[in-house]
DNA sequence: AAAAAAG
């Protein structure tokens, strides 16, 4: 493993870095930082929670040098006003040692403040494209300066809903200029229309073809659900499982609406992130999920990228998502640094054919969801909990379906922690778990290729292999048939992975 | 089709 200090980074920043317990790289950045420091346009690929922030945050700092004078050098573009806010406190931090000035500008707040801190010559923004293209349009916000460019989230920024803002905003900033494009997922044709952009960009991807498309670190479970019954069973999932960090996704905002009430009613301690919400009333459910004031977070597809939250245990689909790319965002909100992670889905009926989507561009192997018979309620009891496996779910019933269970039932699983969860635990190791329950930990056929990075300007293959390539895209990532690499499933790492940042 | 992003 490399330190910071050994890619070059300038003292006062490995020096801040250290303040925060982080002093060797992963691999996106031992991969990124070389090339991103003497100014390579990079699209730069990594899994969710490897540390691509730092990937490109470092190289944009020490670029910027210490120059003094005033006025917008770099900008960061993200695509929500609560992933602006975590980006500008890595950069704050990355600058704590230098004058360099961060400001973050986003909407659903004052102008004021935000302008104030331009009008007094902050150097790097980050920020979500309305505010700041508003800002732009009243020239309160000059980016002609703007030398170093980043797209965090790059795909999701050229997405149509982004694009034609992303297109202004280029426009905008310097003609000559370092700019850099950072994602998890990165569809072949994304990639090409990024070229736009760019100037001989290198595309580099720090993930073993080997290894699969999704995070190792974290375990996937799909059940299929009633829609009408989901509630309670996540309820049973937080409360069988304890000590859970939970983020739950819905596909609305009338649903996270619906569930946080739902949860809190029922005595967790619930917070929610939606675009109907107030952005101050967003801001305290983030904070408060992140300092571990609340344990249970409810969001929409706002909160699907980049959000990073330490130690979330469990992610949960209350809704699929449409496509694999958001579920790869989704359940990367878990199994960040090298730590592990469940993700749990839920897939309605009339929704299998998404998850029959997924299934197929993820190469989960993964046939059918498993029912959890909502028409038989005690079944519930059996629906295998995979995390600690501390034992049935037991929580006390509450809706009417559950009411309607035999007597004695609930009070018998409550007590059964011992005798049943040791026999679950060996059914599982027997390989008699019921089909399909989990499938992360796949068979390793041994051949494991060392990890390496292709690094090839001309490449425009996707990662997630999903989406439709374009030319270039059609070779494979390690020349073999995509049938062999599909059957050679990933290899669970065993727990150690470089663990960034405590 | 929903969500996000200016107000």
């Amino acid at each position: 493993m490399t330190t910071f200090a050994e890619l070059g980074v300038d003292q006062d920043i490995v020096e801040a870095l250290a303040t925060k317990g982080i002093v060797d790289s992963f691999p996106i950045q031992e991969q990124t930082i070389p090339l991103g420091l003497p100014g390579q346009d990079i699209i730069g690929q990594a899994k969710t929670g490897t540390g691509k922030t730092f990937g490109f945050g470092i190289p944009v700092v020490q670029r910027l040098g210490l120059d003094p004078a005033p006025g917008v050098k770099a900008l960061i573009v993200v695509p929500t006003r609560e992933l602006a806010v975590q980006v500008y406190e890595d950069m704050d931090m990355l600058t704590s040692n230098r004058s360099t000035s961060v400001v973050a500008i986003y909407g659903g707040k004052a102008y004021e403040g935000q302008i104030d801190q331009l009008k007094a010559g902050a150097q790097i923004v980050v920020g979500t494209p309305g505010r700041l293209i508003d800002l732009n349009n009243q020239r309160l916000l000059d980016l002609s300066g703007a030398t170093e460019v980043v797209l965090d989230e790059a795909d999701k920024m050229l997405d149509l809903g982004f694009l034609a803002d992303i297109e202004k905003i280029f426009t905008k900033v310097a003609p000559v200029r370092h700019t850099q494009l950072f994602s998890a997922t990165m569809p072949g044709p994304i990639v090409a229309l990024a070229r736009r952009f760019m100037t001989n960009p290198i595309h580099i991807r720090a993930t073993d073809p080997d290894e699969g498309l999704t995070q190792a670190n974290i375990k996937h479970l799909v059940y299929r659900a009633h829609s009408l019954d989901k509630d309670e069973i996540i309820a049973r999932i937080l409360q069988a499982e304890g000590g859970t960090k939970a983020v739950i996704f819905t596909r609305t905002k009338r649903a996270a609406q619906k569930l946080v009430d739902e949860l809190n009613d029922r005595g967790f301690n619930a917070g929610s992130v939606h675009g109907d919400m107030s952005q101050e009333a967003r801001e305290r459910s983030m904070a408060a999920f992140k300092a571990g004031k609340k344990d249970v977070l409810i969001a929409t597809d706002v909160a699907a990228r980049g959000i990073d939250v330490d130690d979330v245990t469990h992610v949960i689909n209350h809704t699929i998502p449409d496509d694999e790319k958001t579920y790869l965002h989704r359940a990367g909100r878990t199994g960040r640094a090298g730590k592990t992670g469940i993700a749990v889905t839920f897939v309605d009926w009339d929704d299998l054919h998404k998850w029959a989507l997924i299934n197929r561009a993820l190469e989960f192997g993964q046939p059918e969801p498993v029912e959890t018979y909502s028409s038989s309620p005690h079944l519930y009891e059996d629906l295998d909990i995979p995390a600690g496996t501390k034992g049935r779910i037991a929580t006390a019933p509450k809706t009417q379906s559950v009411r309607t269970q035999k007597p004695g039932r609930a009070a018998d699983a409550a007590a059964d922690t011992g005798e049943d969860g040791s026999r679950r635990r060996r059914r599982r190791r027997s390989g008699t778990t019921p089909v399909g329950s989990t499938f992360t930990e796949g068979v390793d056929a041994g051949a494991s290729a060392p990890a390496s990075t292709e690094a090839r300007a001309s490449d425009a293959s996707d990662q997630d292999g999903a989406g439709t390539h374009d030319g270039a895209g059609k070779e494979h990532h390690d020349g073999k048939p995509a049938v062999a690499r599909r059957r050679r499933r990933r290899r669970h790492s065993g727990g150690n992975a470089p663990v960034q940042g405590a």
